[in-house]
DNA sequence: TTTAATTCGTTTCAAATGCAACGATGAGTC
DNA sequence: GACTCATCGTTGCATTTGAAACGAATTAAA
């Protein structure tokens, strides 16, 4: 009977696997160094890209749950790396940027993650890579689909100067 | 300053997106009809390839830490889908093995889990599909390289007949 | 304007998580 | 055997998680 289902060949396990593996060794860098998590580290860098955005902003372009998006604010708030200002014309929004210390903590931990990003890529031809992305790209197209698959996160485009909160 | 750092052009973060809304998507399947949470999900399919094993042998090749995994062998004995029976020479070891309601369970779901990953597979051409798999296993190996990365889990190899517990 | 419906961010609460420690067993050493 | 050390599976416990509910603010409809 063909009822043999192999869990080490199935796609979404592999993904999960390597990706776990991944993001943990990544979270060394900033977790031991800065004591910061998945979230709080996702949300620096959306902020350094981004500027000035609101907590559901990030929580469309991170792929993080709406109340893991406001936890790690505030905690990043607490540590000082985060400003959190009320909205000026929508009283609901809030303002979130980062601070200098912010910016600061970033400039020691971006080089790191290019540093290990670089290391992984190296494992491959360049070409390689490219269809590598293009494969992940129309995985997602897959989803998109799907129906009963999550929506995928926005783009994390940097807002235009006028475009901010 | 060439500060700029894409999230969503990041490998982990990207390998971790795909990789998350892929495991939503799937868990629906065994989810809502069988409720099952993904370690349960996990072990069953295991079970079901490698016969009679230990909690430290699902452990090692599934990439679930231990309590985790006995928790869901906990539940998934209470719910009747699976067998646990004391080690017959070492004591401290624990048989475990699928009952037939588990297997009439993994009936139900492989099938569609199979289908599932066929149609992401056919989102792409099945050399690209190779390539992409060659990919993750450099990937992988760049991790082994790496003593500051977490151990790859084992294969789920087959169990000799004799060599079960 | 008043009312209803939405959106935003936070909080609540129950469940899941994972590290560490534990008791129990087994293996190695003397 | 007695003693130490390692391994197995479980449990304690503090933290994290996320779905749902919430109040506040805004917008749409009546």
């Amino acid at each position: 009977m063909s009822e043999d289902f192999i869990l080490s060949d199935f796609l979404p396990y592999r993904l999960a696997v390597l990706s776990e593996r991944m993001s943990r060794r990544l979270s060394v860098e900033y977790g031991r160094t800065h004591g910061l998590s998945v979230a709080e580290w996702r949300v620096l860098v959306h902020l350094q890209r981004c500027g000035q955005v609101s907590i559901r902003d990030i929580h469309t372009c991170v792929n993080l749950e709406k109340p893991r998006v406001s936890r790690a604010v505030a905690r990043l708030e607490d540590i000082g790396l985060v400003r959190k200002i009320p909205g000026e014309t929508d009283k609901r929004l809030v303002s979130i940027s980062l601070s200098r210390e912010g910016q600061e903590a970033l400039h020691g931990i971006l080089p790191k993650a290019r540093d290990f990003e670089l290391q992984l890529k190296q494992s491959v031809t360049s070409d390689d890579f490219a269809r590598f992305s293009a494969v992940l790209e129309r995985l997602h197209e897959a989803l998109d689909a799907d129906p009963e698959a999550p929506p995928r996160p926005s783009i994390d485009r940097q807002a235009a100067p006028k475009d901010r909160i």
